[in-house]
DNA sequence: GTCCAGGCATGCA
DNA sequence: TGCATGCATGGA
């Protein structure tokens, strides 16, 4: 990959398997507008971003070089390899023309905090009713920080919300879930930048301590907003595709489950 | 009207 | 430990 800083865009040429449709918008990320240009825009981290690929280029629009270091370098995770990645994961046969259809799909590094409350909502619904939800909290208790957007709102913030004030957003039976998560999280008592230091096993076991966290909500924060590459989400979905891994999991998906997950789900999702 | 969605808590065996 | 049931909402 080459960084190009220019005026006030940041170029990169040589960006290896991203593609920003299937990227996303693939269930792992809810905050993300297609443009009419064809770009993407949305929010991470409280900044706003419009990116785009063109003639191979990824273009991140009016982004500084600090905020792109500080924020879209990881949350892309551009200097990961994933032509290794998808290479690794073509071992498996059964997976490799998902790969090859879908090439291009990563996992983007969301904040724990957000990742955490979004799969909270996340469960029995619909990706559609989920961005819904999680925009009109932004856009009721967020910071508003230009162009329309709004920024995630924080644990604080949604501390001082009541059950009722979380069933208004249309979070249904979850509210309760939410409620209690806001005052764990900003009080204190889940400390989620202590979980990141944690092995998988021992991160998963205090995220499912958690009101409203079970294994699947637990894998997908792990997954998403963690950093755990080897979590493996299974929903509906999945659980119509491992049925074609009667005798589990292939040994090359080791250390990165999560991503054959990910290529395995969008299957799914358009296949099932 | 019924079924379903990136499921979980609860009660009961 | 494993299984049945209720749960909010909105689109198909």
């Amino acid at each position: 990959m080459n960084v190009i800083y220019c005026d006030n865009d940041v170029i990169l040429e040589d960006v290896a398997c991203l593609n920003l449709d299937l990227t996303l918008d693939c269930g792992q990320a809810f905050r993300w507008e297609k443009q009419e240009d064809g770009s993407w825009s949305g929010v991470a981290e409280g900044v706003f971003l419009n990116i785009a690929k063109k003639d191979n280029k990824i273009i991140l629009k009016n982004t500084t070089r600090e905020n792109f270091e500080k924020i879209w370098l990881n949350y892309f995770d551009f200097e990961k390899n994933y032509s290794e990645i998808c290479r690794r994961l073509k071992q498996d046969k059964l997976i490799a023309p998902t790969v090859d259809e879908y090439y291009g799909i990563r996992i983007v590094n969301q904040n724990s905090w957000e990742a955490l409350c979004s799969f909270v909502i996340s469960q029995q619904n619909n990706i559609k009713r989920i961005k819904g939800i999680i925009d009109r909290l932004c856009k009721a208790y967020g910071d508003e920080i230009g162009n329309g957007f709004y920024s995630f709102p924080s644990a604080e913030k949604l501390s001082t919300l009541s059950v009722d004030d979380f069933e208004k957003l249309g979070t249904g039976y979850r509210a309760k879930y939410l409620e209690k998560l806001a005052k764990d999280v900003a009080s204190g008592v889940i400390d989620l930048e202590k979980i990141k230091m944690l092995s998988l096993e021992e991160a998963r076991k205090e995220l499912l301590n958690i009101y409203g966290v079970g294994i699947k909500v637990a894998n997908c924060a792990l997954l998403f907003g963690f950093g755990f590459y080897d979590a493996f989400p299974v929903d509906v979905w999945m659980k119509r595709v491992m049925e074609y891994y009667p005798n589990g999991l292939p040994e090359c998906f080791n250390g990165i489950g999560g991503i054959a997950q990910q290529y395995l789900f969008h299957w799914a999702r358009n296949n099932l």
